[in-house]
DNA sequence: GATGAATGAGGGTTCATTCAT
DNA sequence: AATGAATGAACCCTCATTCAT
């Protein structure tokens, strides 16, 4: 699957790579224009259609990069989870935190991919999202110590909840400083300590005193 | 403001909203098609132009409107709010979902307007959302009773916490029963009671003994 | 169907009509461009789409329009017929040389789309054909007088190897003289003889003594 | 001309032949790719056009290639005909048929080089054609015993009626049958029949009694 | 107010051909 | 000889917007 492509050198796969993701992750899948990325790719037309046959190819071969990319490199930090929820929660977070600092133009592409994509693509997008997120969901819940909660508390309830509640305060940080990322760095601090308030209580309402 | 076309009559107009709430809700701003609107709504081409000069200023104008429309509705519903914040924002979160209930098309084009909106109305758009969503927010803590909240809580990230966490809960439902409203209206009991667990977590956090 | 085509001014419609029908017959339907139908048209490119959607559409609109023409014109020419099947086959052969002299580009046309159709369009097309090609066949038959037969001769297939031998010397005139109607026309006398002694040649290979 | 392209192994040549007839024949000049061709024989693109400089020069020397082929089968067959016009005619019909069955790619080829070549091609592949086809008519013509015609009758007017009648009625059975082969086999019998019903209504109008 | 014909830039895609390797 | 990356013009088609009527 476009082997042609990855044979490129570096530098120019590397080009058009960012210049494509720097289109889609701006507009959207529909929205962005193949003229304007083989423009800023320094290519011709032709040759971008040469590797990639069409549009929708690009997108989902640099969906699927990104993906896998953005996994390897969650593996790579969480080996040594901690068994308390709250804490792995934690390390999550400021792995995702530090994913799109690293990354920010492809961590956009991805949210971009999951919330605007239209029909044709949405199938394909979300079939290869549910697979890899599942994955990861399932990851993030092996060894889990579930010991401490409150026998009144639902499990699954309860750990359907703190994913939702902590991943939302996440993404309202992420959202805020879209346009500002030297700014979030600078908050760091704050927003972990935000963070933790929001953990100190879910923990209060879940745990056993 | 387009008071030519609030002349209009009832009907006409309605038509007219209507067949543009529809196509920019199913497709977002930039895949919508002022032809598909103008055939929907059984007027010319050069009509729609006429009143709104452009595509963005009928968007912006449909935004408006439905979130006057959406705020009136709100309003209407909690004249008499509980001053418990937990119960206060069960009741609102159900208000939200009577609100998808009733204007399904325009609870997805506001959705729609503030997630994937080109970069010329993301501007206007957010301007307006921020504005409201404030006023909003000051209403919702009108005669707050916060006298059980813990010493040991921060009070505004609390109230934030609750806020984000809710919301993207009730977003959640929304989003997994987007194309099957009446599966929606028939699991309300199952959601409700999901929403009072994680209201009850919340508050066990939260609250004094 | 069209209806916006057709209630275009004579003039304009007629140049369109032309343009594209000099494009289509002389390059057939794939190779005709739109590009060049527009630009002789005098018209932009949004309009013809305007006007007809696709390209299919438009080749389809100007089969059918010119087999209309063409049947209409036949049939004006062929009220009294003989009932000799030879003198009609000779009065058909003759009306369809002067609808290739009146109308040669149109003729053209029709010809290019019997045996130059891209499979999209082959269906449509012969459909199309088929139906019209019976009916005119019908008419063919009406009244004939074949009890000069002899009987020894399947009439069937006397008749069949009669219309298709007439029909492929007609063609071969009409082919060999495809780019230089004049000639066609002075040599009018030379070709209806060689019809003539066709006709003799099978009046007495078929006919009793 | 193209000896590099004859220096080739056969298999590879033959690969080679094989796609650019089976794309030609199937699609016509036009709508023919040169990338469906190198693909389905297995060499790059630059080869192709390193052995023939152009899709155009590819179109003709299979054109030549062909005719000669055919030609030369043709001549194999028919060393040894009858004097009678109409034996031969029907020797020739039915070697026309046979070779129909040995090389439908190659006959399909020819056929589609006549009616559908753009003009860029029209004038070279139809000075190749007439240059043969008036070669096999004076072949056709050699030793021809015309004896019995009666005098009535005007001879080239009738040779010529009778080779194109023949010749139509032959090309209605091909493309009658154009899709199924294996049924045109099988009807070989009533085919020939019909042609011989035809010839024989041809002799009884040119033959004395 | 109301029409819809008219525009032309831009969309994604395919193509024969060239050329550095 | 052999490759296939690279080109850019041409393809059909859609679009928001304008304007004469």
């Amino acid at each position: 699957m476009y082997e042609s492509f990855e044979n490129l050198s570096d530098e120019k796969r590397n080009k058009i790579i960012e210049a494509s993701l720097e289109e889609f992750s701006k507009k959207g899948y529909e929205r962005a224009s193949t003229n304007v990325i083989v423009k800023n790719a320094g290519i011709s037309k032709g040759l971008l259609f040469h590797y990639f046959k069409s549009k929708k190819n690009l997108f989902i071969y640099l969906f699927d990069r990104i993906v896998e990319e953005f996994v390897a490199a969650f593996y790579e930090f969480i080996d040594d989870s901690p068994s308390d929820i709250f804490e792995r929660l934690m390390n999550w977070t400021i792995i995702k935190f530090k994913l799109y600092f690293k990354k920010p133009v492809e961590y956009r592409f991805l949210t971009v991919s999951i919330y605007d994509s239209p029909e044709e693509l949405k199938e394909d997008i979300l079939k290869r999202y549910e697979r890899i997120s599942s994955e990861v969901m399932k990851r993030f819940m092996e060894n889990l110590d579930l010991s401490s909660f409150r026998k009144d508390v639902d499990i699954d309830r309860a750990l359907s909840f703190i994913m939702t509640s902590i991943e939302a305060i996440g993404n309202r940080y992420l959202e805020m400083y879209k346009h500002d990322i030297d700014k979030l760095v600078a908050d760091k601090d704050k927003i972990i300590d935000d963070l933790k308030d929001c953990i100190y209580i879910l923990k209060h309402g879940i745990y056993e005193k």
